[in-house]
DNA sequence: GCCAACGTTGGC
DNA sequence: GCCAACGTTGGC
């Protein structure tokens, strides 16, 4: 099982918002790294769920991945803002993951606390620049984000 | 293949 | 809203 961390802007959809949905096709990941993390993904990979883009920027619920490399289905939609003409069906360019809920963080874990973490130091979600909206985590970082997450899962 | 311009991300 | 950092685009 390999673990993860997805972003997501709680504005556009939260880890609420994948409560009350049940099961969400992450769709519209167009950068190339993170499609890549998509296409390895399988299904019950753990899901660190990320708030961004907010005012409590943190990690908010654990979900999992229920099925993955789905090509995505978005590519094709003219109508769609995640459209891209240069996709087609037989030469998909663009994949999704679907997840689900699995626990809420409460209170969020946020960022603040994972700076301030030493055994996180090094982590790309930290990282100057890194903007990946997937990101692979190790056992290591995992290790240290399940420590932090203790007595907050409900 | 280089590189400037532009768009996006995302914390603050 | 600001700005740093990065990816992508497209002219040459």
């Amino acid at each position: 099982m390999r673990r993860w961390l997805m972003k997501s802007e709680p504005d556009e959809f939260s880890f609420a918002d994948l409560c009350a949905v049940g099961l969400e096709l992450w769709t519209g990941v167009r950068n190339y790294q993170a499609r890549n993390y998509l296409r390895i993904q399988q299904p019950g990979d753990l899901v660190y769920f990320y708030h961004s883009s907010c005012a409590e920027p943190g990690i908010a619920g654990l979900a999992e991945i229920g099925a993955a490399a789905i090509v995505d289905p978005t590519q094709f939609d003219p109508a769609s803002a995640y459209f891209d003409p240069k996709a087609t069906p037989a030469a998909p360019r663009w994949y999704a993951s679907s997840i689900r809920p699995l626990r809420r963080v409460v209170p969020t874990l946020r960022l603040t606390e994972l700076r301030a973490q030493p055994a996180l130091a090094g982590f790309a979600l930290l990282s100057r620049g890194t903007r990946l909206s997937v990101i692979e985590v190790n056992d290591l970082y995992a290790q240290a984000l399940d420590q932090l997450l203790e007595g907050r899962l409900l």
